[in-house]
DNA sequence: AGCACGCCGACT
DNA sequence: GTCGGCGTGCTC
């Protein structure tokens, strides 16, 4: 019995630090095994945590029992360990949250107080002899039980927990412990199986010999289906059942996320170079980790060698992993993968809902599937034995989580192919600096793929200089007489057209007329878009809306003039240039409802659609066979950002939305405007060269010292008061300076900025403050962070203003 | 994250 | 002198 395990290592799924030790009672000892989640007493409540490994006995003294196994199979396999523990370093972010981010959402349980009004309390009501608030309270409780935690907010008042305590020892009310949450489950379907092989020769209703003749064939069928092609009420299934001939079982069914069933395709022929690019990652799948960086310009078959190589693995016996950037419900290459490789595919997006995404988990931990494609969260797909990880679009941001674990999907991709031990390909037509570099230095093995399938031309780019359209106003500024000329050629041609805008909305920036006062949001430090479909001024970053015959703030003239444009102005003034012509528009005001991605780009492909307007949206990874001109608006919008990446980015959007023309027979055309015409950026865009691009930007990255020759992390300072805030981000930043000094040999090497107020001041009421940490070694960067962190834990763990460690930041704003 | 304990101001 | 605000610390 001794080398029974009684005690397990858990990680709680809250925001600790450290792992806690538990023992199991005798009835779960079977039950427990590594990955699986658990329930356990902590402190005063019930909490989720996830078995880590098992332990023989217990350094801790006084351990408790765990509550309850949560799980049949685990949620992980264990060998993923290492890789949630590297990310809680590596993000300064606790293990058990790192875990709980990992798994499909709705798994976790939540321990409450709930409260509920004891007979006493209903006669204290009715004596109507408390204070006004308890009489408040005891009535919202006879309405039925409530939260402690929702009491003020019901309530609208707050609620001191000294009266719900007298309220408690006085027996009016009661305090009772409940459990929420882990809804998230597989979901069982009723199916009915054959019982008896021979049939009764009588008694038998001709219904239920209908029946019984559909399920000989099948041997079983869920019931739902069954009474639906016998055509057949369910009370037929009773009376089978009754009496004997049919028996009824419960069987796990997966909730099915693909929309629409797929054709199968076939291995396409590769050309020269994609044999080149496959023979080298053939040669070095199952040889150990290696990460390779795969340039191919737009149309260069990329995919086909995601495709073939995945293929490969699969017939090494290891699993696969394909991450696709977060753009639609559905993407090409999603498709192209389930094409090929048919049920054997799990896919991973955000727009499953939950129960969907759990089923496809459930898929993968069964080995029923050995790939999986989805967005950045794929990356933790819980297989074992994985030969590869591709990144598509290597250089999207959309791989970069904004909220609460703050990853970078590309890089744990890489991380978690060094931790198996398996191969990393990273692709891209216009790879980010970050991993061209990492070629240069020899971490990635660089792979090419120069021309498009087909000898398919690249585009011819344009450059329509703006600051001569000076003299002209509105609409015929914005869409330059050679733009419009090339637009009524292409559409006399039949051909459609691209126009591209990296802004919706209407106007961007309302001005009163009388006193020159923008139109600003009630809670962000930020201009308001006017949005002439919903009449309304509406705030980009919190929703604020306010209706568009608003008068100005500060002088009350209802003289607004309207300046800037959005995508909704350029549709505007391309329906009345083209009366004729069908126009779409796509952004994320057109594209909220499920589905509507898929209608416009359908639209497109059936030529019912003409001309479609857009936002970065059209940039991403749709294939629009028919469009030969490509209209870029405005070329310049995201070129000034206050952001050292912001011409980086600049270059990758305008090179991807010139890709997408001409992918058909037709040579594309691509007409840029811009103010800058002479900018490096729009330069090397214009060629689309991606060489000259990075040359002249990682001279800039070294003569500045940002990454890739340093490493940054950004703490961000937020909070509702504005002095609180100011006053928390300057004591941080005094302590980022006394850190500094107690290891000054080591320590002096990292750069403090700030702290300053960021660049977006304040959003939805929060204000904002930011401290950068620069340093050229990884390792010091991180080792002073975390000494920051352990020696002033209160700067970090304040309730009122709130730090957020966001280690290699993607938008220093 | 919750939930308790513990310390200072406005009331009987 | 107490009640009740919310700052601080702990949870196997």
């Amino acid at each position: 019995m001794s080398d029974r395990c009684a005690y397990i290592e858990v990680a709680v799924a809250l925001p600790v630090d450290g792992t806690y030790t538990y023992s199991i009672p005798e009835s779960l000892i079977s039950q427990v095994e590594v990955g699986m989640r658990v329930l356990g007493p902590f402190g005063r409540r019930r909490v989720t945590g996830y078995v880590l490994g098992m332990l023989r006995e217990s350094a801790q003294p006084d351990v408790k029992h765990i509550l309850d196994v949560l799980d049949e199979h685990p949620l992980f396999p264990a060998s993923m360990l290492t890789f949630f523990r590297w990310i809680a370093e590596y993000y300064k972010y606790p293990l058990g949250e790192v875990i709980k981010n990992a798994l499909p959402g709705g798994l976790t349980l939540y321990d409450f107080a709930s409260l509920t009004i004891a007979e006493q309390g209903q006669r204290a009501l009715q004596a109507g002899d408390g204070t006004p608030l308890e009489t408040a309270v005891l009535q919202l409780l006879a309405g039925g039980p409530c939260r402690i935690r929702d009491l003020a907010r019901k309530l609208n008042q707050s609620v001191p927990s000294a009266l719900v305590r007298s309220l408690k020892t006085c027996g009016k009310i009661v305090v009772t412990r409940e459990l929420r949450g882990g809804r998230t489950r597989l979901k069982l379907e009723r199916v009915a199986v054959l019982a008896a092989s021979t049939l009764p020769a009588e008694g038998l209703s001709p219904a239920a010999r209908h029946v019984l003749a559909q399920l000989a064939d099948a041997g079983e069928m869920p019931v739902i289906q069954l009474v639906a092609r016998a055509g057949v009420s369910p009370g037929v299934i009773e009376t089978l059942k009754r009496r004997g001939l049919i028996t009824l079982a419960h069987k796990p069914v997966y909730r099915d996320p693909f929309g629409e069933p797929i054709t199968a395709d076939r291995p396409l022929v590769p050309t020269v170079e994609q044999q080149a690019v496959l023979a080298e990652l053939k040669r070095s799948l199952g040889s150990g980790f290696a990460t390779y960086l795969l340039k191919g310009v737009t149309g260069s078959g990329k995919t086909e060698v995601y495709l073939q190589v995945v293929a490969e693995a699969l017939k090494k016996g290891t699993s696969a992993l394909v991450l696709v950037p977060e753009i639609a419900l559905i993407t090409q290459t999603e498709r192209r993968f389930r094409s090929r490789f048919g049920d054997c595919v799990a896919i991973l997006h955000s727009g499953l809902s939950a129960g969907e995404r759990f089923d496809q988990w459930q898929r993968i931990l069964q080995k029923e599937v050995s790939i999986a494609i989805g967005a950045r969260s794929a990356v933790f797909a819980p297989f074992e034995n994985l030969g590869v990880v591709v990144v598509d679009e290597e250089h999207d941001t959309s791989y970069k989580q904004e909220h609460n674990l703050r990853y970078n999907a590309r890089d744990l991709a890489v991380m978690r192919a060094k931790l198996d031990g398996c191969l990393a390909v990273l692709g891209s037509a216009t790879p980010s600096v970050q991993s061209c570099y990492n070629v240069t230095t020899g971490k990635f093995l660089p792979l090419q793929l120069e021309k498009r399938v087909e000898e398919r031309s690249l585009p011819k780019v344009e450059i329509v200089d703006l600051r001569e359209q000076r003299g002209f106003r509105g609409l015929r500024k914005w869409l330059s007489a050679e733009l419009r000329q090339a637009m009524a050629q292409t559409l006399e041609n039949r051909e459609q057209v691209l126009l591209f805008l990296n802004r919706r909305g209407f106007a961007t920036f309302a001005v009163c007329a009388a006193c020159g006062q923008p139109m600003r949001c009630k809670h962000c430090d930020i201009s308001l878009t006017l949005h002439q479909r919903d009449n309304a001024y509406r705030c980009h970053y919190c929703g604020f809306t306010r209706p568009a015959i608003s008068s100005c703030d500060s002088c009350g003239s209802a003289n607004i003039k309207k300046l800037g444009l959005g995508t909704e102005r350029v549709e505007e003034a391309v329906r009345a240039l083209f009366p004729e012509a069908r126009v779409a528009r796509m952004d994320r005001d057109t594209t909220t409802r499920r589905g509507s991605i898929l209608a416009l780009l359908k639209g497109l492909q059936d030529h019912s659609i003409d001309i479609l307007i857009g936002t970065q949206m059209v940039a991403k990874g749709h294939d629009f066979p028919n469009i030969t001109l490509v209209g870029i608006i405005c070329a310049d919008l995201s070129l000034s950002f206050p952001d050292f990446r912001a011409g980086e980015r600049t270059f990758q959007l305008l090179a991807q939305v010139a890709g997408r023309a001409g992918r058909g027979d037709v040579p594309g055309r691509v007409i840029l405007q811009t103010f800058n015409p002479e900018h490096f950026t729009i330069q090397a865009a214009r060629a689309q060269d991606v060489e000259a691009f990075y040359r002249q930007e990682i001279q800039f990255r070294k003569a500045l010292g940002y990454p890739p020759f340093a490493r940054m992390i950004q703490l961000r300072i937020v909070g509702k008061d504005y002095e609180k805030t100011r006053q928390h981000a300057l004591q941080l930043g005094e302590a980022c300076r006394a850190c500094q000094a107690v290891r000054p040999e080591e320590f002096s090497r990292i750069d403090i900025l700030g702290p300053i107020e960021a660049s977006l001041s304040r959003i939805a009421e929060q204000y904002r403050w930011q401290i950068l940490l620069k340093g050229e070694e990884t390792r010091v960067l991180h080792r002073f962070t975390r000494r920051l962190m352990a020696d002033y834990p209160a700067d970090f763990a304040d309730r009122q203003v709130i730090v957020v460690v966001d280690v290699d930041p993607y938008f220093v704003m």
